[in-house]
DNA sequence: TAGAATAATGTAATCGTTTACATTAATAGC
DNA sequence: GCTATTAATGTAAACGATTACATTATTCTA
């Protein structure tokens, strides 16, 4: 059974395919009788239209591409959602391209961009190494990007993004890990070609920097954004000469690896150890004890991403490149204790 | 900025089209100086095939699409593995299409698959309501079907599909809380329109029939597979005059808001009720209590169910349509209690 | 080195739409 | 009822690649 085009919609309802193509995209311009012999043709034959000739034909995908470190991710997955809703709004469909967290090269991204399967595209992910050229390319086909959640290294700053300012949240959760009487505080990063959690580094490191605490060496690890990977790296520090009495993950993720580990070598949280996140996924408040946490306004930053791409497809081309920057919010739950000093 | 496209290639290396096609698809076919040439002019004017384009010609798209209930569950993340890595196997690229659970109608996704943006269709939700036509269409299409985890309703008996048998997992989930003593068992399911946790519950009915045990009026409750509308349920059935002793959800997600309810009401797991999860997803090993839960093999889902489709897309039609059934396994860990009888 | 065989390249049709422009049909004004 | 105007429809080109077939260039054989 050979697909059904337009053509023989045509033959069968007796009218030329221009008749039934703007049957389709504006019915208005068609006279009430033709139109109902056509949609009869349609109707018999269960045509639709080939999405991918159309695209083709008008140089226009109406989808949009989030390339994002990982489905499943708790986080990010809020993100999206905002996405989501902005860019069915539009009419637009989403397709997701996950990066695995790090395996995705600049040339694969490019690539995918390159080959404009998507009219626009968001990246919620770090690529690395990410040169200008796999961006000035993509702008130089029209082809509008906008980066969320990540801060993308100063060379590259004119690409417009939305995000927290990670430094700034990341300071705030240190401070108040130290307001509560904690002097040794370790920290767990995400892959060293992660940006964001570097970010998140610099401002753990700034507001131990400023309180004059020192940073023991083997203090700052890296997990890998994993349960897993926090475990690991939190059992090199139960087993650390200087042991923490505090642990700051780059994410909730870790910080629940961290808090199983701690328990799997017959510690408490926060007794013994306290341990802080960063995120608020919705597994930190069913964590016993809830995990506190830096919250992200995951679904406001989808959103805003999304409107700034179709403010950019829509014009024509890249908006104002101002980063927006969302606030972030401590969540203060019982993963951390207050030491008497 | 223009696209360039293989005209301007061929221009520039004072070639044919042709040739510079040749060139991308079959290089040996062409002689070595031309192809420098030709390689030349792509480095030169930054040319890449069009991809929309190329599927438009070839009427083959090298794409898969994955309709899944939601991004962020982690169990359908882990069959993602699977699927992509199986797909990328096959050069295939993978487009995700979210249902969130229960919103996108037969009709809708009909039209995707209508719109024949893909080679083939994984469908990981059940789609509701699922009529045999558009399952039809697609075979019409000659693009193949394949489902997993969902079993779906006998009409559609003649979809291939991989899937463990859910009716006796849970019988067993079931089976295990009534050897441990227990006999007032609560269930808490999916929405209405899930077909999974419909077997789901089937197995514990049976389960508690064949123990002859009753099931009290308001004791199978509606979760929506989310730790929000677990949490819901379960405080009904915390306040049921005849309080269960154990809660076997659906799905891990549900069970982890059921224990979070049973803390917050200042009871304990497994003390006071024991609770039971299903799927195994990542989050269960690290609560406090460890959930006990049924665990599926996700990944392995994913793969045999993205071979069965390729598979059919490389013959052309699809396979024999008796469904694949996979191991489950019953993890016990620590919420789930021994009552003395 | 001519002619046959083969290799390399070119020509042009094609895929299913959309759309500018041309043509024909319907309606209005007198 | 005849033209002027407007509405409805048709014709044909275009989008960017692939590929059957035709043509030209190269290599081989005697």
């Amino acid at each position: 059974m050979a697909q059904v085009s337009i053509k023989q919609v045509a033959e069968i309802a007796g009218v030329s395919i221009a008749t039934v193509s703007r049957c389709i995209n504006n019915p208005a311009q068609v006279r009430e009788r033709t139109r109902a012999r056509v949609q009869a043709a349609i109707l018999e034959t269960g045509y639709s239209p080939n999405t991918i000739a159309q695209s083709f034909r008008r140089g226009r995908t109406n989808v949009i591409m989030v390339v994002m470190p990982s489905i499943g991710d708790p986080f990010f997955t809020d993100v999206m959602r905002g996405i989501r809703s902005v860019v069915s709004e539009h009419g637009y469909s989403i397709i997701i391209n996950e990066t695995n967290f790090n395996t995705m090269t600049a040339e694969e991204i490019g690539a995918i961009m390159v080959s404009r399967q998507a009219d626009g595209f968001i990246l919620l992910a770090s690529i690395f190494p990410f040169g200008n050229e796999v961006l000035a390319r993509a702008e130089k086909r029209s082809q509008p990007v906008v980066i969320g959640c990540e801060t993308i290294s100063a060379s590259l700053a004119d690409i417009p993004s939305v995000h927290i300012d990670n430094v700034a949240a990341a300071r705030e959760a240190t401070d108040f890990l130290i307001s509560n009487g904690h002097k040794k505080i370790a920290f767990i990063s995400g892959q060293s070609t992660s940006l964001l959690t570097k970010d998140r580094e610099f401002g753990y490191r700034a507001a131990m920097h400023k309180a004059q605490l020192s940073i023991e060496e083997g203090w700052v690890l890296e997990g890998n954004l994993s349960i897993e990977g926090a475990g690991k790296a939190c059992s090199k520090l139960l087993r650390h000469s200087e042991r923490p009495t505090a642990i700051f993950c780059a994410n909730d993720e870790m910080a629940l690896g961290c808090m199983h580990e701690i328990k799997r070598q017959g510690l408490s949280v926060p007794e013994d150890i306290s341990v802080m996140g960063f995120d608020d996924i919705r597994y930190a408040q069913v964590m016993d004890p809830a995990l506190t946490t830096i919250a992200q306004p995951a679904r406001q930053i989808g959103e805003r991403v999304a409107v700034r791409l179709f403010k950019a497809i829509e014009t024509g081309n890249q908006p104002n490149n101002q980063p927006v920057i969302l606030p972030h919010k401590l969540i203060v739950r019982e993963s951390v204790a207050t030491l008497a000093n």
